[in-house]
DNA sequence: CAATCTTTGTGCACGCGTTCACAAAGGCAT
DNA sequence: ATGCCTTTGTGAACGCGTGCACAAAGATTG
């Protein structure tokens, strides 16, 4: 997941919970599926297994939007799906604009989830004079003088930040000014945005060091269990491990235990 | 952010909450930059000011980890750079493949955020036999024919997978198959895996149709205020909006209201 | 060495989110 | 029409995460 909203802590909004309105996108794209394949109408566990939640949450979450299924049936795919797209306001256009057209950028602008979602790029927007004019994903990338033309003349108010680091926070203060009230920030800094803009963070080097940190703590609970052979070693520690084959995890064994000796701390206190 | 965690739901590994976890990497960030500047120490506030988070998270984050600080002054910033790094597994150098290298994975291939942080690119992995041995990122592609060769020879534990919705579930398994226990997914499906594997997703679209609805959300409380004149509308309903200057939202203004003449659901009930 | 000031570390309370478990509701068969 | 069976919708309990507020700890100054 992309890592943590910014500011508006608590917003409740229309009393649909934060966490509800992250998981409908999740229920919309298994709806869709089920849309596609005609299938009519789908229960509560059948859904929830395909949006892999629990299917007392799904059906929580869905009662913040109003009751729309039929009990001993199930929901009308078809209606649902229109129901979650009007909530997210996907009935509706959103042209955004994608600034820094860098490796990301570009393969952002050719990311075909966006169109489908009531999402249009309307507008390449890079800081190198040399990109301008170039064609990225069929348009063409404009300069950054024209940032607040084209978001005006474009009624742009969700922009995407796919520059580098020391960039993003003007950009997005220039973003801003011009109308912009929503960011998605691919950038790793901590935007500062006045009250009533909503930023979204997504980073791929903070996902990959929550990965690492699992991971490592994988290797230590393996190692204990190798050491201590059977018997139970701690005390709630689950089995784990012993699930997967081990197959050449010998490399990543030999590497453990970094600089300064100690281990890397493998148990609860 | 992007968006959840998959299976593993409530694992507080080795006593650690996975929120602290979770911002384990951003304050990593805001200390190397401040080791970069040569800042010996740092008080909980500053720290907590340049990751975005309240202080007194922070500490209290930081007290899972053990006492680092010393009251009265702050804390040292190589050594938490250090107990941070270690506690996450950075300490040791993470060997990753990306399969799948269309407009994304090259761009996750050219990232440099990676190799920043004990990451390497051990292999790019594709299925498309036309891609196999060209250059991306100064390396080259390999045929996914070869990618349980790959993942055994060089001890990979984390892959990325930048392929299409279609292929994902088929390389996760793979993945997995042979030897794979941590995956960052940015394929939007969602990945069945076995226990003892750790699934983070990334989804672009999600993330925008997050920020939509609080958009729509913003439009709709907006035109309220407006209908309302001055006077207190509803209950609690902060004044919000107001704070940007109104440039071209006319735009977005005229746009609301999708099929079916019902408003959006403005108001709380 | 004592007083003062700064900043950490944490006990506590509160609120959100998740999950269980069940009553109410509706379809369907007889 | 009546009873059974399926599935929803939700009340209630629980646990995690957050933030307040303060006591303890250490530095610093006189």
């Amino acid at each position: 997941m992309a890592t943590g909203r910014t500011h508006r802590p608590a917003t409740r909004s229309r009393g649909i919970p934060e966490a509800t309105v992250a998981r409908l996108p999740l229920y919309l794209r298994a709806l869709t599926a089920l849309s596609e394949r005609s299938v009519p109408t789908v229960s509560s566990e059948e859904l929830a297994a395909a949006a892999g939640v629990n299917s007392a949450k799904l059906r929580k979450d869905f009662s913040y939007l109003g009751s729309y299924g039929t009990r001993g049936v199930g929901y009308d795919v078809e209606y649902l799906v229109y129901q979650i797209s009007r909530e997210l306001g996907l009935t509706q256009d959103w042209p955004v604009v994608i600034v820094g057209i860098g490796n990301l950028g570009a393969a952002l602008a050719n990311y075909g989830g966006f169109s489908a979602r009531g999402f249009r790029v309307a507008a390449l927007i890079d800081a190198d004079p040399a990109m301008a004019g170039k064609p990225v994903a069929g348009m063409s990338v404009q300069h950054t003088d024209d940032l607040e033309k084209i978001i005006e003349e474009n009624g742009v108010s969700i922009g995407v930040i796919a520059t580098p680091a020391g960039a993003a926070q003007q950009v997005s203060e220039r973003l801003i000014a011009a109308g912009v009230t929503s960011i998605l920030n691919f950038a790793p800094t901590v935007l500062s945005v006045p009250d009533g803009v909503d930023v979204r963070k997504v980073d791929l080097s903070i996902e990959l060091q929550i990965l690492a940190f699992h991971e490592q703590r994988k290797a230590g609970e393996e190692a204990a269990a190798a050491a201590s052979e059977p018997g139970s070693a701690v005390g709630g520690a689950a089995p784990a491990a012993a699930v997967v084959p081990p197959a050449g995890r010998t490399a990543a064994e030999a590497r453990k235990g970094g600089p300064e000796g100690d281990v890397p701390a493998v148990m609860p206190a």
